[in-house]
DNA sequence: CAGATTTACTTCAAGCCTCAACAATTGAGG
DNA sequence: CCTCAATTGTTGAGGCTTGAAGTAAATCTG
């Protein structure tokens, strides 16, 4: 049972589409999130923000986390307090604006976050080998496709 | 920008493609999330649960919801307390077990829920227009294999 | 029937997340 | 130089979510 299974035959395919989209991301996000729960001790938000930085090696911006990770700033400052203090992650000056700081990883928190990576690679890869490559290219074009539209303006947008 | 732009061109597709998901759904979430509360000043949450006891005009046990929104009991309870104290809906008490309720809209929780569910449909389709009919019916299938597959048993999985 | 297990729900601490308000700095125009 | 607007980041209140622990009732088993 979960989400999706009941909708009625009376909504438009795009309210089922919906749907079964959300449950698929909260199935696959919910096993990633046990995962590094289970195996690492952390949280998704954390991952996700290291990502960001191991991709980035000389280190973003507060408000650059912000955008890339598509969370408020106030957000990002706290996941940033917690990996400072696990000194996972460091802040370091911006020269000539004394407002910013530049994240960057330490060489404990890229060591720690190769591991997890590894494994979440094979975590998300297994999720999805019941589709052949063909059927995963066009899974991705056509949610590609949603994603820029949803880019373009819409009403209602924020 | 945002969580996906930037992925490496090493990664494995299944890792493109999960990124991507991820952003369409939050691109589509923050949408609902965010008329929700500009149009009714409520959350998520709270529109979900009544979706599903509009469904069931016959109520809902606390772990019938639980199970189809797929979050915690906790969770559910918090949020029927909260739509209970605004009168939205109700908890009636299931003859034969002294332990369960059974959750059901009160009337002005249906009226209010077929308000939002109007202009709620209205979102989800602006938000995949841009996908033709047969377009929303591919993606709709190459999502069910990915849901049914992970309904079977993965390693790792919860 | 009695004890043990399971089921239904609640409570609580901790973390995530948003919005709104705030402080500090930068930069643009007069 | 000075003022004002925009930018960068933080803080705090409030709500969502989980996992774990706890209570009460139902059910299984001998």
């Amino acid at each position: 049972m979960d989400m999706e299974a009941q909708s009625h035959s009376s909504h438009p395919q795009a309210l089922r589409l919906w749907l079964r989209l959300l449950t698929c991301t909260q199935l696959v996000e919910k096993r990633v999130r046990h995962n590094l729960r289970e195996q690492f001790d952390t949280t998704l938000p954390r991952f996700d923000l290291m990502a960001q930085l191991q991709r980035n090696p000389d280190g973003l911006k507060m408000n650059e986390l912000s955008r890339r990770m598509m969370v408020t700033g106030g957000n990002v400052t706290g996941i940033t307090d917690q990996l400072v203090a696990e000194g996972l992650v460091e802040r370091l000056d911006v020269e000539g604006d004394r407002r910013a700081y530049r994240v960057r990883l330490t060489a404990q928190g890229r060591k720690l976050f190769a591991d997890m990576a590894k494994q979440h690679e094979g975590w998300i890869v297994s999720s999805f080998n019941v589709l052949s490559a063909k059927e995963v290219d066009t899974l991705y074009e056509l949610l590609g496709k949603v994603k820029a539209h949803h880019h373009a303006k819409l009403p209602g947008t924020i």
